[in-house]
DNA sequence: AGCGATTTGTCAAGTAATGAACAAATACTT
DNA sequence: AAGTATTTGTTCATTACTTGACAAATCGCT
């Protein structure tokens, strides 16, 4: 498992810290290999190594992540939602340059996808529409409104930097998926 | 000149920062070479690539920070004392764990001592026994005096956490070197 | 559209770092 | 003091990174 070289994960690290650090100063787009080679103090040849392109590593950076809000996401899967929100969104708070680059700025729905692709599965678990308050309803329409709106919460969050505490955005979008699910 | 391999200052930056981090958690002696590796990151053989062994590189270390010391020292001949003093006091405030750590322990009279000669050293070209207030004085006694009282007074500030802002430490050292050269 | 400059992606040869193993030296225990 | 565990310092084959070069692609400019 752990017989990665760590030489692997230091440059990947930081070729991770220098994206995500040139993204804060200027546009993806902008941002060259040179930049992120010279930013990560790693020889430029030493990128595609690893990734395609910038595009791939950031694409890696997403994916990363992604799995690791998923991950929380099982390990809390017993929890009220409001608690398992909490998670996440201590989450974003830890990597809030990241997330808000990702969610703040218009120039990524990529991410958006990403993000709205991973509530929708995770929320497919959760949905009843056997019994109780939706009962008769078409589960995958009520998972994709309970989803689209959880994304769409979280983009004015970032948007807005962070107008609430994250605590009381999962509490409040604790509040709200369990009222619709 | 700058065609140093980038791998080679990459691991020696780990490696002093390293150092520096578990100086400040437990005492030089019970870091073992596994710690420093550990820390920095790198595999234990690489250390000897580099370096004799810990005390070899704590030497490094100090030679490093006593060649800038040295080097300001020259670039600021001309000034006041005060204002060369200066220099060096802001340089001692950033980086202050590495002092502390050398002159505040009773561990690292080594240190002291090369601290010392490179005072003697530098205050050598500022002596005049030829005529003045000193005139009929022994140059290499009144080099000492000043020396020895100026390093006194860095460990004093050193092992009492800043007593003083260091603007003040360099105002009055400046000062008194001033009246005795 | 054309041209110079920048950026990109790839490559080969060389160098540094790695992990694993090893015997020797030190440090704990009892 | 004997025995056991750590730590040390070296070695060696393998792997990752570096440098410098290169043609191709893309960008900016007029």
């Amino acid at each position: 498992m752990s017989k990665v070289d760590r030489r692997i994960l230091k440059t990947q690290e930081a070729l991770k810290k220098a994206v995500i650090e040139l993204m804060s100063e200027k546009n993806f787009d902008d941002i060259t290999i040179q930049d992120i080679s010279d930013r990560a103090n790693v020889s430029r040849g030493t990128i595609y190594l690893h990734y395609m392109d910038k595009y791939d590593l950031l694409d890696n950076l997403m994916e990363e992540h992604i799995n690791v809000l998923r991950e929380k996401c099982r390990a809390a899967s017993e929890l009220e939602f409001t608690e398992s929100t909490l998670i996440w969104t201590e989450y974003f708070e830890r990597h809030y340059s990241f997330f808000s680059m990702m969610l703040a700025s218009k120039g990524a729905p990529y991410f958006r996808g990403r993000f709205l692709d991973l509530l929708i599965e995770e929320l497919k678990n959760e949905a009843d529409v056997i019994k109780g308050k939706n009962e008769g309803l078409n589960e995958e329409l009520l998972v994709r409104f309970a989803a689209s709106a959880f994304v769409g919460v979280v983009e004015w969050w970032f948007m807005n930097e962070k107008p609430v505490p994250h605590q009381v955005l999962a509490k409040q979008l604790g509040t709200l998926l369990e009222r619709n699910l």
